[in-house]
DNA sequence: GTCTATAAAGCGATAGAC
DNA sequence: GTCTATCGCTTTATAGAC
């Protein structure tokens, strides 16, 4: 663990607070508390790197913590779906944080990061696929169902911060929820 | 009409392309074919003035095509529910353009327009859940899936970019459609 | 009313002192 | 390895010619 990867989650915040064009590089100075030249010291391909490893580091976190589990479903864990809405609430604070890759997905960013933006959203849909699959449904049904639910937790994320109400951001995700369990 | 309400559709597209940090001033001419001059004559407020009069026209917009025929509903219009499905899939070209309210909601813009955006949200639900209430459904239960509904489509819209593939966005509105349709 | 020229500030990125 | 100073460019906004 070098000091770049302390740096990450402050860069990551701040992205998520201002966006990618307005993350200036003093405000990631700001955010980091290291200066211009420690930056492009651990970054040296500037803005678009550090962009890139937050990116990274996101995917990283939700492996491990949400598409892990979801796929270890298949070995016979009925909560794990439910771990995973209860995970996402946590890390989008209840749609006060921003998704990076979705607010990234609708803006010019999206084409600098395309791969990494496709690649998160594609394994998320398939590991949540993959624990609907054992959890009893048809193969196009559990697709189907694992991207309904993925685009309502962006859909509530969106909701939650235009309309500044958290409790948004609830409502959506546990109807999603218990729709799910209603199936099986 | 003056001219300056012939610039807006221009500008409106180069908000939705660039973003609002992205959509510099020079952009906005190329866009419309005005000089600076021309621009800060129309909009003395400069950038945020024009991005105020974009939101002000999309808002037009959608409260004489959407959420005029869902508030008709309730006289007696059993398709008004499939009507808006239909005109924010031309309006959003299925995913292909971005709903500039939602994209102002995550980023930093949001403080700017706030009110105009959550305004935008909270009559599209409103009215929405007016066409419910006219099917049938009690008031909870209409409020509650007009939420679901609108985050189905903002998400649609994430996830159809992310993935770059407009049939995601026809996927998951196909399905809040029909099962909008099978509750009456 | 529309343009060009320009001002002042901020941008990303680099160089070099230490 | 971390800082400050600086480069060259772009930004928003204004001034003034026509």
């Amino acid at each position: 663990m070098t000091e770049r990867a302390a740096a990450i989650p402050a860069l990551a915040e701040a992205f998520r607070e201002h966006g990618y064009e307005g993350a200036s590089l003093a405000r990631l100075c700001a955010a980091t508390g290291l200066g211009k030249g420690s930056l492009y010291n651990f970054f040296p391909g500037g803005k678009e790197e550090m962009a890139a490893a937050v990116l990274a580091d996101v995917d990283a976190w939700f492996t491990a913590s949400v598409f892990g589990p979801l796929r270890n479903a298949a070995a016979g864990d009925p909560g794990a779906v439910d771990a995973m809405f209860d995970a996402v609430t946590a890390y989008f604070r209840s749609g006060r944080r921003v998704c990076l890759q979705g607010a990234f997905a609708l803006g010019r960013e999206r084409d600098l990061f395309a791969a990494t933006i496709g690649g998160y959203f594609a394994r998320w849909i398939a590991a949540l696929a993959a624990a609907l699959r054992a959890a009893g449904r048809d193969e196009a049904t559990a697709h189907a169902t694992a991207l309904e639910t993925v685009a309502a937790i962006q859909g509530a994320i969106v909701l939650a911060r235009a309309l500044d109400n958290p409790v948004i951001f609830q409502q959506v995700t546990d109807q999603a929820r218990t729709s799910l369990a209603a199936l099986g």
